[in-house]
This record gives C-alpha cells, structure tokens and sequence, in this order.
RNA sequence: GAUUCUGUAGCUCAGCUGGUAGAGCAAUACACUUUUAAUGUAUGGGUCCUGGGUUCGAAUCCCAGCGGGAUCACCA
C-alpha cells in the first residue's frame, strides 16, 4: 500500500505511542458523564453541576502554546473547546504526558476521552480544563481540516461530491450540517411510524426477493437462487403483499422499506430507494387525502418545527388541506387544453405540435399523462393532490365511483415532484384480471415496465379484500424537500456509484518471490514500480540510484542493499 | 444513453500563447500560560486521473479511456 508522508508518520505515532506503553486502541468502556451540547445549553445556569465532566469525542483541531494549548473536541453532540495546561497534566518534573504525548503523538482526527471541569475563557467561550485525558482510537489517516469563522464562512470545505458520497464517514466527521440532514430523515420515519402506531396499524415487511415483480411500472433487478435454481427479483413495490395482508384481516398495514428500479440515477433518483406504504380497509382516496394533509403537517412540524419548509428561494407549507385538482382540469388549467373533450388523435397532433416526443402506440391516456409531465408537473409548487387519473394507466385502482374512465387516485405534487401516489384499492378480482390482461398486452407490444400477472394475488382478492385505501409515499423526496436538498444523493448516506478503480498493484509477497526484502517495497512503490513487470523492465542502474535517494526519502532504517542484488531482483 | 464541464500536495484551489509545478489550510521543527480561521520563523510533501500522439520539450495542445458534476431523455 502506498502510503503518504502525513500517514506513515501517524503509523510512527501509533508504534510509538505503544512503545511508551499507551494502548492507542483500548478495550475498556470509556464512562461520559456529559456532552458537548449540554455542556454549551445549561452550564451557564447550572455551573456546580460541572466541575466534573467527562467526555469522549474527535480532535478537530489544535491551538498549542508552548505550556499551554486549546483543542476542538467533537463529540456526536457538538464540538466544545477543550483546555490543556502543561503543569496540570504533569505536575511533577516528568512531563512527558503533555510534552510528547498529547503535543507530538495526537493528531486531528483522533479519538480521545477527558475529564476535567467546565469554565469560561477570557474570550468568553465555554470550555473544559482537562485534568486527565486517555486516547481512546489513533486516526491513521489525515481528515480534511474544514474552518469556519464567527460568521459560519467555511475555508478548505470538503465539498467535492464524489469524495463526499464515497467516503460519507469523512463527510459526516467534518460537515455537521450533512448529520443533521439524517437526523431530520431518522425524524421524519419515526414520527409517520409514530402517526401509524397511534392508530393501531401494523408495522410489517414483506419479501424484497419475490419471483413476480408488481405494484408498479418499473424495470426490476434480477438476481438468482441457487439451491432453487430460479430467477428472482428485487422489488419494486410493496402493494401486492401489503394488499394481501388486508385480505388476511389486518385492519390496517404498512412497511418502511427499500425499493429497487432498474432505471436511470441523476439527481432525484437512486437504484434503490425508500419509501413507506401504507394499506387501511373499509377507507377510501378521499379519506387518504384528509390522513394524509394531517400526516404530512405533522412531520413538517416534528422536523422544522413549523408547517412550513424553505425548499430554495421558495417556501412551502404542509399545512392542509391542499388543493385537489383532477389531471384532465389541470391540464386546462396550465395549458387551456380541454382533453377530456378530444380524441387520441387530436391530443397526439397537439402534442407533435409541441414538440413533444409521442408515437402511435401511446392511447389518450397515456398521452394525457405525457401532457401532465410535461407541461403541467413543473408548475405545481405547493402541496396539491392530482386526482382521478385515466384508468388505463393505473392498473391497480378502482374505478371511480362517477366519472367514466377515471379512477380513484391521487398523486401529491409538492414543488414540481411527485412524493405520494394513492387510491381507492381495486378490489374486485374479475376486473383486477381483466386489467392485468391489459397489461400483458401492453407488455407483448414491447412495454418493458408493463406489470406481470399474479395469480396469487388475484386469489387472494378472490377471498375477498375489503374496501381499501392504499398510499405510497417517497421518504428520501419528501426527506429533500422538508431539508432543502436538491440532490437525493444529499438525504442517502451512501449514494449508488460506480465502484472506485483500484490502481493494479503487486503484492508483498509478489515482491519478496522476486527477491525483494520488505522495507524496500514502498521505496520501489514509490518509484512508480507497481508490478512485477514493472520492476522487470526496469533499469537496474536507475533503480539502485533512485534507491538511494528513496532509502533517505521515506526515511528507511535498512542499509543499503548491494547493487548486485538490486540486478538480482531485476533479472 | 446524449450534450457539456471537470480531474494538479492529505483538503480547497492557482498554474497565461507548451520550457517537467505554486498558494492557503493540514504535516514536521522551534518560540509562545486564555487562544479561537491563534500567531511568528523555518522545513518537508506531487505517477499534475490513465494510455497513446504532436514536439527538441506536455500539467498545458490533440485522440482514446476511466471517474465525477451539470443539463436532457426514461423513471419515483
């Protein structure tokens, strides 16, 4: 492994610090007794309550001088400066404790317990004199050192994404505002948890591994089981198995969990992906809409503590009821199109004239969805339900009790994205067949998103499922939107990326079959010689030269080896 | 998948019309007993993403590849 100048030193700390007889990984429990918020909230009002505090987190920084230093200490909570004085740490002649190891051998990033009692500098900032301090982890690796001044500017941020969503552990050290977007995630799936459990609904999990993908129009992943020997795929909803629990008796069903479309990733989405789903017989769409208003304003409030969210320039409130708007009206609304009045034909021309990408496969309500997704979906800022879709396009919901041709579904647009999808559950098993039979024919004229039939599922139904309002929400939208997150790989701790390429390197004991003796691997590493077959194209007499200098480089306590024997390596 | 921008020290970034690299922070050494983006002095640190090409000479120009960002298409 190549390492840089600043980790080879720190693995010297490290082996030094263990040669003065200092564990630099201990095993024993590190009793806290305080932490840094606390300590910042209620010290000033209840100071005898702090002439003892012990506290465990990260160095993020050093001010020493000479005899006396300040340090940043981190915790999960905060951060507080600590105080460390020479003669308090070693007050007898021997002052090797603060000398070397608390000013040469810690570095930022590493992991430390103290005790001491809390004051005030002159500079009027809350902090700890350390009487005692134990390390608790060496950082072997160097953190980004991220400043910031009295006004919050930020120096040297450690703002590259890529480096970020890889090494998430680095972000979440030095960025504190990337934690406290997953605590407000955390908090938004406990309070709808909270919500659910309140009204006696059920918390479940049903199969990721199913061998019929369903409950939605999605390309799905495949993978394979070996003792069955068959394919299986990873799911891309939830409905069809929550659904079934209805008809098994359960008043009302939900589950948190992952889903997983093989489609594109940008920016809003990921290949696998959260959402809660949730199921509650003897309702309908329209009492969804009411829970729904409710629930929302609740999470908004539990969040950021008000109904209202800042999503860029815009500000959005969660506070209901929210406007309801059927998808054929919207779309006379934004554009002046009354589709509900022309033909496929005529929609279809509209839509070339627009510039639109349309072809002749696509029905009127396929082209009415491709109307809204274009002309109307963007313009939808607050929270608005757009209700009563085509019934061609959800296979899964019942027709709607009035209008011809529509359904009861709901779709919950909140600034230009949809974040939740419901409706009144279809629960007459003839016609869920006969629906799943449009989709297969839709899937023979090449629709690769088209759903399966499950006869399974139809069986159920054919026990009977009663009247059933069904909602999928979208946790890591809804998460962007109440954190002001444009990017959904900002609300998921570790994004899907392509993997990291790793550099092609020999192995140490591909090196010593060679003849190589091990200290002097990182000296050929070093020299750009990654490979054997490097090594052995190499110049015998450039190597030996370059050993040299890198001998005295990398600071390498061997002596020489002969040139004789670096040709043997070579040869 | 398409278009476009981008890849230089541990981090954030300079580097002009080609002459083998600079800054700040971080690191190392010294000074400094209440500092706070601590300060001062000195020092070290780089396969300039990879591979080709043009050239006497490439971080720089050209081509290809890999990674990432943005926009668009599909989708939630």
């Amino acid at each position: 492994m190549l390492l840089s100048e600043q980790e080879i030193l720190r693995r010297q700390k490290r082996e030094e610090l263990m040669r003065m007889g200092i564990n630099p990984y201990p095993a024993e429990e590190f009793v806290v007794n305080a932490t840094a918020a606390d300590i910042h909230k209620n010290y000033e009002n209840n100071k005898l309550d702090y002439k003892s505090v012990t506290l465990a987190g990260r160095l993020m920084g050093f001010r020493i001088m000479g005899s006396a230093s300040f340090a940043e200490l981190q915790d999960s909570t905060d951060r507080i400066q600590l105080y460390f004085r020479r003669d308090d740490l070693c007050p007898d002649e021997d002052k090797t404790l603060y000398n070397t190891v608390f000013k040469k051998l810690l570095d930022i990033g590493d992991i430390i317990g103290i005790k001491g009692f809390v004051f005030t500098t002159q500079t009027n900032e809350i902090s700890v004199h350390v009487q005692e301090f134990v390390l608790l982890s060496k950082a072997l690796r160097p953190l980004p050192v991220v400043k910031r001044d009295d006004e919050g500017n930020v120096y040297d941020g450690f703002t590259d994404p890529e480096l970020r969503y890889r090494q998430r552990y680095v972000d979440l050290i030095v960025n504190p505002a990337v934690r406290d977007v997953f605590r407000k995630r955390a908090r938004i799936i406990t309070t709808m948890r909270g919500y659910f459990d309140d009204k006696g609904w059920l918390e479940v999990e049903t199969p990721v591994l199913q061998a019929i993908h369903g409950g939605a129009a999605a390309r799905p992943f495949e993978t394979h089981h070996n003792s069955l020997d068959m394919k299986l795929f990873l799911r891309i909803a939830t409905e069809l198995h929550l659904k079934r629990l209805i008809v098994g008796g359960f008043e009302g069903v939900y589950e948190f969990g992952k889903l997983f479309r093989n489609e594109g990733m940008d920016r809003t989405h990921n290949p696998e992906f959260t959402t809660v789903e949730l199921y509650v017989a003897y309702k309908d769409y329209d009492w969804m809409m009411r829970t729904l208003e409710e629930l929302l304003e609740k999470v908004a409030v539990a969040v950021n503590g008000q109904t209202t969210a800042t999503f860029g320039t815009t500000e959005l409130d969660f506070a209901g009821p929210y406007p309801r708007l059927s998808i054929t009206d919207a779309i006379k609304q934004y554009t002046g199109l009354d589709v509900e009045s022309m033909d496929e034909v005529a929609i279809r021309e509209q839509c070339r004239s627009w510039g639109m990408d349309v072809n002749e496969t696509m029905g009127k309500a396929k082209l009415i969805d491709e109307v809204f997704g274009e002309k109307v979906e963007e313009h939808i800022i607050q929270p608005t339900f757009i209700i009563d879709h085509p019934v061609e396009m959800s296979p899964l919901t019942k027709k709607h009790r009035s209008k011809a041709g529509a359904v009861e579904r709901f779709e919950l647009f909140v600034n230009g994205k949809e974040i939740a999808n419901a409706y009144s559950e279809l629960n007459d098993p003839i016609d869920q067949r006969e629906r799943f039979d449009d989709q297969l024919k839709l899937k023979e004229r090449g629709d690769d998103e088209a759903m399966e039939m499950d006869d399974d599922f139809l069986r159920s139904l054919e026990y009977g499922m009663p009247p059933t309002a069904g909602i999928g929400i979208g946790i890591d939208r809804l998460t962007m939107l109440l954190t002001n997150n444009s990017s959904i790989q900002e609300v998921i701790f570790f994004p899907q990326m392509r993997p990291e390429k790793k550099v092609e390197l020999a192995s140490d004991a591909d090196y010593e079959a060679a003849g190589v003796p091990l200290v002097w691997v990182p000296a050929l590493q070093k020299m750009g010689l990654m490979t054997i077959d490097q090594l052995k194209a190499a110049s015998p007499n450039k190597v030996f030269n370059d050993l040299g200098g890198m001998r005295k480089k990398l600071k390498i306590d061997a002596p020489m080896p002969k040139k004789e024997e670096v040709e043997a390596w070579i040869a």
